[in-house]
DNA sequence: CTAATACTTGACTAATTTACTTGGTTTATT
DNA sequence: AATAAACCAAGTAAATTAGTCAAGTATTAG
């Protein structure tokens, strides 16, 4: 499990899907203008993310892309794996031959740490951060939002 | 925070280092030689690592390098953030001016996961990982080794 | 004191990854 | 048919990683 700034695109990219998904599909070219994210590099994650079932294309005018599962059912760790390269952290090609007769401590010490931020990631949903987000930044803008348009609405 | 193979490489030298510096200091060469890293990119990482203060080189003959506090009070979080480059990961420098109203969602975001993380891996001690790889793996070892001399004594 | 050992510093390099660009092709809607 | 979108492929510049090289400085055993 690695965890870079491609991952962190990964999830950034996900959770204003599912921010936006309610109804239609969302395009790459809204996400990219939101997150400031360049349109070919999202189509570079999004069709990884699709060939791990995440995320569904619609094609032709009106189209872009769903979630294919509920929010809950989506984790980081997923997300974060689909878009990464595997990496293969030993050195003997996981055989436990490297060394004069001390196999591998890197690999037994890093894939039990890595599991365990896994496992960490996978309790964590697109929902949860969602809720998380919504509640503490998001609803404020809309508020805001809201209160632009009636403004205009009323005078 | 980023989870890289660079970090990869400081949490397993510093478990090396802890490991076989109960009595005299380790040198940067032992552990390349036993962790299969250069030694150089050794150099490189210890220098940070003496930067922030989790080891202490010992010059002269018979020296080389120990752990400077106890295991128990070097967390994971610490040695891969003393190796990283701190990373920038909004693109408005922390002001929230990124976009048209819609002020760093990447951020907001990011940090919150990112500080989870950081804080699980500030809770996992340099101790907790060498009692695990004690008990786990290095332990048998130990066993075989001893089986090892038994046989040697008794022929 | 001097030689061996080991850390220090800095510059440099190859390989890899990241982030992006360009220029297309399909597909489906209007 | 025109358009708007996904989808695809190749290439590229910048950054990072991992490693190399070389010329130091500090320490201490002998």
């Amino acid at each position: 499990m690695r965890l870079t700034t491609k991952g962190r695109y990964a999830v950034t990219a996900m959770l204003d899907l599912a921010f936006h998904s309610e109804k239609n599909p969302v395009t790459l070219t809204d996400i990219a203008t939101r997150q400031t994210i360049s349109l070919s590099y999202l189509e570079q994650l999004f069709a990884r993310l699709r060939k791990s079932g995440m995320v569904k294309g619609v094609r032709g005018p009106g189209g872009g892309y769903k979630l294919s599962r509920e929010v809950e059912n989506i984790n980081i760790a997923d997300i974060i794996e689909a878009v990464d390269e595997p990496v293969d952290s030993t050195k003997c090609g996981g055989k436990g031959d490297c060394q004069d007769g001390q196999p591998c401590l890197t690999h037994d010490l890093w894939m039990g740490l890595s599991d365990q931020i896994r496992n960490y990631l996978k309790g964590i949903s697109l929902g949860d951060l969602l809720d998380r987000e919504e509640i503490n930044n998001v609803s404020q803008r809309q508020d805001k939002k809201v209160e632009h348009v009636m403004n205009i609405k009323s005078a």
